[in-house]
DNA sequence: GCCAACGTTGGC
DNA sequence: GCCAACGTTGGC
């Protein structure tokens, strides 16, 4: 049974539209520097599990399309590169401390569900993305929120 | 181990 | 630009 997420990125920093151009539809989930997103990451994401493909700061913000996980978790490179954003001097390659999963676009939604249309849908209200103050940038959804969200891509 | 200060996220 | 939420850091 394929488990079901939902990853945030800033479109400005890293887009649907990009992974959709990526070699095969697929990148590296990389810069994840949060415990807890790390561990569902490492420890509940499994190969062919779905994801909702979040933008976050942007206007208005909004599901942009749906990917799956095309590898499970392995030690994020950019945590050991020292001209990285993301580099991290109290990890080591014996002892690496966060880790990416690939990630592979499906396909983008028929149009965005913005998270104004989310909020509004009743069946989703226990999505914990619209729980206030939510910062996590990978979470667990159900699958019939998944469901939901695709439906309301078709409205 | 507590907790104040500080930094980051992200919607508005 | 503001600010709520909350994670991290570091002094004690």
């Amino acid at each position: 049974m394929p488990k079901f997420w939902l990853m945030k990125s800033e479109p400005d920093v890293y887009s649907f539209d990009d992974l959709l151009s990526e070699p095969e539809q697929t990148a590296l989930w990389e810069g994840v520097r949060n415990y807890q997103a790390r561990n569902f990451m490492r420890d509940e994401m499994r190969r062919g599990d779905k994801v909702l493909f979040y933008h976050s700061s942007t206007k208005p913000p909004h599901v942009a399309g749906i990917a799956e996980i095309a590898r499970e978790a392995y030690p994020d490179p950019t945590q050991f590169d020292p001209n990285s954003h993301y580099f991290d001097e109290k990890a080591s390659e014996a002892e690496p401390r966060w880790v990416v999963v690939d990630v592979k676009a499906i396909r983008k939604l028929a149009k965005p569900v913005t998270l104004e249309t989310m909020k509004a849908e009743a069946a989703l209200a226990d999505m914990p993305l619209l729980r206030r103050g939510n910062r996590l940038s990978v979470m667990p959804i159900k699958e019939k929120d998944f469901e939901t969200v695709l439906k309301l891509a078709e409205r």
